[in-house]
DNA sequence: TGCAGATGTGCAGTCCCTGCAGTATGTGCG
DNA sequence: CGCACATACTGCAGGGACTGCACATCTGCA
């Protein structure tokens, strides 16, 4: 048995949102339990060798359960439920001023910061350094996330569906914060997450600023 | 039988580059084949309901053959071979002039035109509108594609790794040609990919161009 | 023609994932 | 408290993806 019960309590203490009940707290438990213990058969066996029996056999369950609470096996690894979207979606959307993008941008750059601060969130980039070949395997989440950006950046206008404009501007945060993250991985011992993503979205800026207008095919300086 | 050998030789005729001889030539017919016929079954009877044995009586291979050629089911459907990504990290390299974005954006620009004249990537983007679900499964063809563009970038200034720009540009390019293909799809009668494309970019840039510096929180007027 | 390397094939086996039916456990109400 | 209801948990059976291994076949080259 790799992972016990005090590891999971100590993961996300303090995300405890609302108690509806002793069905749901337990629900929730055991959720983060088989994410805790996945997490960690990943980091030591790595993530192709472990199998679902494993980890159910950590938390006590039987392994048709485990579906019961994700979809695959690959999505306990990197799981962002439905309420931490709608909870993020919520933040861009009471985010008031300025232009889509620096609402997006704003609330990306505190994700960034909050990757250091998680725990769960550092073991989770701990072991896409270790494996890169998982990055391909949660694209589906930075996608999962860039819409509910850009569904709280239509929020924010009374939209409840969003426009070009909206959808720009979520993918163009998270392009940046995906930069980030991986130059972040690829030198951990440099600035933090936050600073980097800054940088990137400086450079991004940069990069925008001086481009010629499209259309023409290659243009001069 | 639904993948004939007609429909595999009209797919893509022309795009046979060099013949190194009969047995590349012979995997590359294959290896059409299986793409064809596994997009032909997933046309009508979807994406999850297809087997690999049923393509590979399509196409007359024994199924342990498949996995000699793709390394899953799913890579079988949006497939893009290392030659066509080397191919596309030449074009970046030999655009010479303007900043690493410009390079990025024209190459994808024109990647975005060819995305209605290419009858495979036609269909691939018919299977796409039609299935949103795998749009988490083909994430992973474009991370490899934006990898490519970054590497073309730094080739074109003479070094063999991406430094942080090129992979900034690069990121942002893929970002913008995403979301130009996620609005063609919600609207195909609208203007074509290249037009979409363009307009995304000038979104992208425009809305670049009003950020206001960042690490200050949102201090918009 | 003969050799070396690459490719195709069959077999056995593991594991992911699903539908179904039955049981246990928590929840709301009189 | 006791009862009905709603969920969650479980075992079973099965399909299908994918792999390692050994062997047959084919191609390119000398």
């Amino acid at each position: 048995m790799i992972a016990t019960d005090v590891t999971v309590a100590a993961d996300d203490a303090g995300q405890d949102r609302e108690c509806p009940g002793r069905r749901e707290r337990k629900k929730l438990r055991t959720r983060r339990a088989l994410r805790s213990a996945a997490l960690e058969r990943a980091r030591v066996q790595g993530p192709a060798a472990f199998t679902v029996e494993e980890i159910c056999a950590d938390v006590d369950i039987a392994p048709r359960t485990f579906f019961n609470h994700f979809p695959s096996k690959d999505a306990v690894l990197f799981d962002w439920d439905g309420a931490a979207l709608a909870e993020l979606t919520g933040e861009v959307r009471d985010r008031a001023g300025g232009s889509p993008l620096a609402a997006a941008t704003a609330v990306v750059g505190e994700l960034a910061a909050a990757l250091t601060t998680s725990p769960i969130w550092h073991r989770q980039l701990e072991l896409l350094r270790a494996h890169p070949e998982l990055h391909g395997r949660i694209a589906h989440v930075g996608r999962a996330v860039e819409d509910a950006l850009a569904l709280g950046l239509a929020a924010r206008e009374g939209a409840t569906v969003p426009a070009l404009d909206h959808r720009v501007a979520a993918a163009a945060a998270m392009a940046v914060l995906q930069v980030a993250i991986s130059a972040w991985l690829a030198d951990p011992a440099g600035p933090d997450p936050r600073a980097v993503h800054d940088d990137v979205l400086v450079r991004a800026r940069d990069a925008f600023a001086s481009l010629p207008p499209p259309g023409q095919g290659a243009g001069g300086p």
